[in-house]
RNA sequence: GCCGAGGUGGCUCAGUGGUAGAGCACCUCCUUGGUAAGGAGGCGGUCGUGGGUUCAAUUCCCACCCUCGGCUCCA
């Protein structure tokens, strides 16, 4: 197994030898960027017309004329006036801008073949070094991301150190495709989309909303068990409530247009923080009372351009799991600790045990607070995950402008990762709302609050679970837990009896009676991911017994009904 | 928002300058069958919307809307 980043300098150096392709292939194309990226390598050239898919494999065949070519990768070092100069002559301006933007006097030009780029390297030693990779996809981009300039074309592509790896990933691309939630969402029967309620907004089926209903009460549950008080603030508040907070000063191009109301503006909520101050504000507060937890599973609306929308994962009516903590100062990191350490617990209960954790530290120009503020806020989260056992990375300056801020994000059984649970700190609001507690001496006290959301939004996290089980939810999540199937009529009776026997035990059932074979039933529900399939047929009619099968083809034979039942509240009851 | 690809019955998708087809689903009937699709018949679409070209447009052209893949952004 070869490290990172000797895989980076491969995919790299790979999609150098992409754009020597190209550039055989179509000579009118500038060149701009190739990078590795997670997964591969893209790079960006400037080209009137788009490329095709169909240009891929012609890309690839001339790829593999390179690589058999063999050519060595060689740098050599240019004054760097001399190399703007040149690029300038041969109309490469991109690369031309680039070079300009490198600090010192020389530049590193690499070469292979016939083809040569600026590039700070590192490469391989020669193209034939590049045996097993894959063009995947050609999408548009802009010059620097900003969509005012000029639009490139990117081709994106990956590249492996074995055809096994290369195979394995190609796999995972087609088993996360088949994983899609909003495939799943609508082969499940979960929820749906329709343009005549607008994009971004969710309507949930029956089964859905079960679902969410079940992560719902388990997630109230929880809070109340853990020293929160569940909150509820309205869908609609007046402007200057916004005007307080300072989100219509600095989040306005994601809130709704106001509606007026007995000639005052009124907006749609995006941000639940404000009403949950307000409550605060509604009596004085001792320090003995803090931390003060408020939680509240907040739907707000944010609007979200249409290009970026995607499924549950990105909508712009969303139920965020939100908290608020208001702390004294001194309580500020036992708070913390005790806040990362919710959010694991409760990603554990959802099944993920993996997780990326990310420290962000104050933004380098535009924040709110003293530097001194900021740098004790994060030296105490920084004592807290030390606290931990997990490992985590620091993002200098990834900060909101607000307060650092701690980011988990999980990784999913196909290893990708999302980002859920947020704990940021806030230097602002407290001021903004001007609140208070009263401490030991009598005196007004400045809190701080600390914003928390574990799952992140109810919305992204059930897309999310969904993708991680492909569909298959755990049996405490799962709307239907069983269905029970008749042989024939001679049964009807007897499954009658046998729903309303779990129903009474707490256990989602349905029954199935139908007049289709028993093997077209046993089918349609196996395609619906239900966890246990009960078949009663005389056999089991006559024996008081059921005949149970477990998702995934597991045969588990006849069983007294109780001894079923039995089975299903232990599982039930450890959250498998 | 920008670039690209698409919008055909509830779903998945064929197809065509002469106003449409399959499978699944649904309905009816036959079938009462022991672990991933029993059979027959039937209902159902002004082919995303609005213009244009044409004797004739679902098909060609233009605009718009929406979806998807990206860019950017984000819970």
């Amino acid at each position: 197994m070869k490290n990172k980043k000797e895989l980076e300098t491969l995919r790299h150096s790979a999609s150098h030898i992409m754009a020597a392709a190209v550039c055989g292939l179509f000579p009118e194309v500038k060149i701009a960027i190739g990078p590795s990226i997670e997964d591969g390598f893209y790079y960006d050239f400037y080209k009137t017309e788009s490329f095709t898919p169909e240009d891929l494999p012609r890309i690839e065949e001339k790829m593999r004329e390179i690589i058999k070519a063999n050519y060595p990768f060689i740098c050599k070092t240019m004054k760097k006036d001399e190399a703007i100069k040149e690029f300038k002559e041969s109309g490469e301006k991109f690369k031309a801008e680039i070079a300009e933007g490198i600090e010192g006097d020389t530049v590193n030009i690499y070469q292979c073949g016939a083809f040569s780029d600026l590039c700070r390297g590192p490469h391989i030693n020669s193209t034939g070094e590049v045996k097993f990779f894959k063009l995947l996809s050609v999408a548009g981009a802009y010059w620097r991301g900003d969509s005012s300039k000029e639009k490139m074309q990117r081709i994106y592509g990956t590249a492996f150190f074995s055809q096994e790896e290369l195979d394995a990933y190609l796999l995972q691309i087609e088993e996360a495709k088949k994983r899609d939630h909003r495939k799943l969402g609508k082969d499940l029967d979960f929820f749906s989309i329709c343009d005549e309620v607008g994009g971004g907004l969710v309507l949930w089926h029956p089964k859905g909303a079960l679902v969410r209903d079940i992560i719902e009460r388990y997630w109230k549950d929880f809070h109340l068990k853990n020293g929160y008080e569940l909150l509820s603030t309205p869908h609609i508040a007046s402007e200057e409530l916004y005007s307080i907070s300072g989100h219509l000063q600095t989040y306005s191009e994601n809130m709704y247009a106001p509606m007026e109301i007995e000639g005052k503006p009124y907006r749609i909520k995006p941000m639940n923080c404000p009403g949950h101050l307000m409550i605060y504000k509604t009596k004085l507060h001792s320090y003995k009372e803090l931390p003060i937890r408020y939680a509240e599973l907040g739907s707000v609306y944010r609007f979200e351009r249409s290009g970026v929308l995607h499924g549950l994962l990105r909508a712009r009516g969303f139920t965020q799991d939100d908290g608020h903590v208001i702390v004294a100062p001194e309580m500020l990191e036992e708070e913390m600790l005790k806040i990362f350490n919710l959010a694991v617990e409760m990603l554990k209960t959802f099944g993920f045990s993996e997780y990326e954790i990310c420290l962000a530290t104050r933004p380098e120009n535009k924040f709110v607070g003293e530097i001194a503020s900021w740098e004790a806020a994060q030296k105490s989260i920084e004592s807290t995950l030390q606290k931990t056992q997990y490992k985590y990375e620091i993002d200098e300056g990834g900060g909101a402008f607000y307060g650092p801020k701690i980011d988990i994000k999980i990784k999913d059984s196909l290893g990708r990762s999302w980002q859920c649970s947020t704990i940021q700190f806030d230097f602002n609001l407290p001021e903004r709302f001007d609140i208070y507690y009263i401490d030991e001496n009598g005196k007004r006290a400045r809190p701080y609050m600390i914003h928390r959301a574990l799952l992140g939004s109810l919305e992204r996290f059930f897309g999310v679970l969904l993708e991680h089980y492909s569909g298959a939810l755990p049996l405490w999540l799962s709307p239907i837990q069983t269905v029970i199937c008749n042989i024939n009529d001679e049964q009807t009776e007897y499954c009658k009896d046998l729903l309303e026997k779990f129903k009474q035990n707490g256990i989602r059932a349905s029954f199935d009676g139908r007049n289709e074979k028993i093997g077209h039933k046993i089918r349609e529900i196996a395609m619906q991911k239900v966890p246990y399939i009960v078949v009663a047929g005389n056999k089991e009619k006559d024996s008081g017994a059921v005949s149970a099968r477990a998702r995934g083809n597991k045969d588990l034979g006849a069983m007294p009904i109780n001894a079923f039942i039995e089975k299903i509240k232990k599982e039930e009851a450890d959250k498998m």
